[in-house]
DNA sequence: GACAGAATGTAGCCACTGCTACATTCTATC
DNA sequence: GATAGAATGTAGCAGTGGCTACATTCTGTC
């Protein structure tokens, strides 16, 4: 579940960079071989989360849009969070992709009231 | 590696309660059978983290012991922050059992001066 | 001390994630 | 349009974590 919304994630970043997600570049994003990415890619598509045709470039369906937005939003949340507690960008940058699959909506939802009255 | 902290701090935990940590209690603690407790716990022998002989109770080494009040103190400290920063006691401790594993020194040390704030 | 029940150990299954090695298909260039 | 190189697909291996089922050992009680 939790690398499913990883791959959600780097497909709609992917997509909103170039116009379409192809396995080697999503293997390059996640650090892993392009036989993983099909592989996984193969279950996203099964979950209905992606439209993937043999040779073809990986989109995301109305469902897996809907996923990637989630997770974005949680991401830079948390992200925009660390940074306003004084973690430095490099750490809260790797700390936030590990850190996001396990926030609660009510951890989140502290994290705004933070962020919220840092900026004020 | 991850898991292997877990089982630590759960030894330790158990240690703490009753003077020794068995198989049977551990695999309540971490809510797995008592088969995966045992293959794990092999391991954590290989790796030099705990005693174990058959039929025996398990306890930490050194190293184990070590590992174990880093862990217990990285995961105080997330929660304590957790709880510092409004998120309710509930799902601050469910959310620190996740995010203490995700926590850079850096960002360690931004949670500690924001609880050393907030106590001020 | 026998015995039942609890605890532990062992065997074997499945799912997931990662890999290498090799086969196939695309695609860009000549 | 042939062809080399890139991209993708497929097969098969290993490690980890989870399980059930069954065997063995402990242990407390009669």
């Amino acid at each position: 579940m939790e690398t499913a919304q990883d791959y959600v994630e780097a497909i709609a970043a992917l997509i909103a960079l170039s116009g379409e997600a192809r396995a080697v570049d999503l293997a390059k994003r996640l650090g892993v071989t392009h036989v993983t990415v099909v592989r996984r890619v193969a279950r996203l598509k099964e979950e209905g989360l992606v439209t993937a045709e043999p040779y073809r470039a990986i989109f995301l369906t109305e469902a897996g849009r809907r996923l990637a937005a989630e997770c974005r939003e949680r991401h830079d949340t948390v992200l925009a969070f660390l940074l306003a507690v004084g973690v430095p960008a490099e750490a809260a940058e790797r700390d936030a992709e590990g850190i996001e699959h396990h926030v609660s909506p009510e951890t989140l939802a502290a994290f705004r009231k933070v962020i919220a009255a840092r900026k004020a």
